[in-house]
DNA sequence: AGAACGAATCAGGTTACGTCA
DNA sequence: GCTGACGTAACCTGATTCGTT
């Protein structure tokens, strides 16, 4: 926490969800070709030095699918549980070192997303699986968005107040001039008439209505105009 | 050339574990 | 010791892009 994650000031809160990374990272994509399929990737049972990571998409009829939820689960997230502990009989939750945090903490400041390079760097440097360090990306990303939505309300809450409070103002100052207007309390005359070039009150003598003076010097129509 | 397919990666959401008050 | 809140690692799902066939 207490990171760079607000360096994007501003209200871009719509906007920022389509372009964070989606696209950008694509450029690096499919370097490789098939030297990992599915199956090497997702069901080889600790056959090699990359352990067992079973989850990708269950949604076709893959091993996955042949096990209960739990029991899959169970598997999977123990599987590999990083350098320590590969023993136990459920899912033990790692929990990164400061050293390690840090590190990707660097590295995400460096750049907040992942090419296969710099993936399996981290991995190595880290004792961690690829896919550890592709998913703490991810959730570093995730946390990173959720900050900036947080500011984003944060602003926009600030800006209906102010809007809110203006409104009430408005209001308050229409009715002050319904009312004068009604009674025939005419003193302001002179003051609100209507510039019919810029449609700006020509005159403010009153601090309220100070914003809609344009000073004649700077009148697009010549100084003639709202006399 | 273009359609189909598979792999990789993403965002957004959820689950479950570890920690702490 | 128990409990609820919170942080976060791991996971799921659907979408997108791109290389290959």
């Amino acid at each position: 926490m207490g990171f760079n994650d607000t360096c994007n000031p501003g209200l871009a809160l719509s906007l920022r969800l389509g372009c964070l990374g989606k696209q950008e990272n694509f450029s690096h994509r499919r370097k490789k070709k098939k030297l990992l399929t599915r199956g090497d990737q997702s069901l080889t049972l600790g056959s090699s030095d990359e352990p067992i990571d079973l989850h990708r998409k269950p949604s076709s009829v893959s091993t996955v699918s042949l096990f209960s939820n739990s029991s899959v689960k169970k598997e999977r997230d123990f599987g590999g549980g990083g350098d320590e502990d590969d023993e136990g009989s459920h899912r033990k939750k790692l929990r990164l070192s400061k050293r390690q945090s840090a590190i990707l903490e660097d590295s995400f400041k460096e750049h907040s997303t992942l090419n296969p390079k710099k993936k399996q760097a981290l991995a190595d440097q880290l004792s961690l699986r690829p896919r550890q360090v592709e998913v703490w990306f991810q959730n570093r990303r995730a946390r990173t968005r959720l900050k900036q939505t947080e500011v984003d309300c944060e602003l926009l809450k600030k800006r209906c107040e102010t809007l809110t409070e203006e409104n009430k103002r408005l209001h308050k100052e229409l009715q002050q001039l319904k009312s004068w207007k009604l009674t025939g309390s005419y003193c302001m005359q002179a003051t609100l008439t209507m510039c019919p070039s810029c449609q700006r009150v020509a005159d403010g003598s009153k601090d309220s209505l100070a914003r809609f003076y344009v000073p004649l010097s700077s009148h697009p129509s010549s100084s003639a105009a709202c006399s």
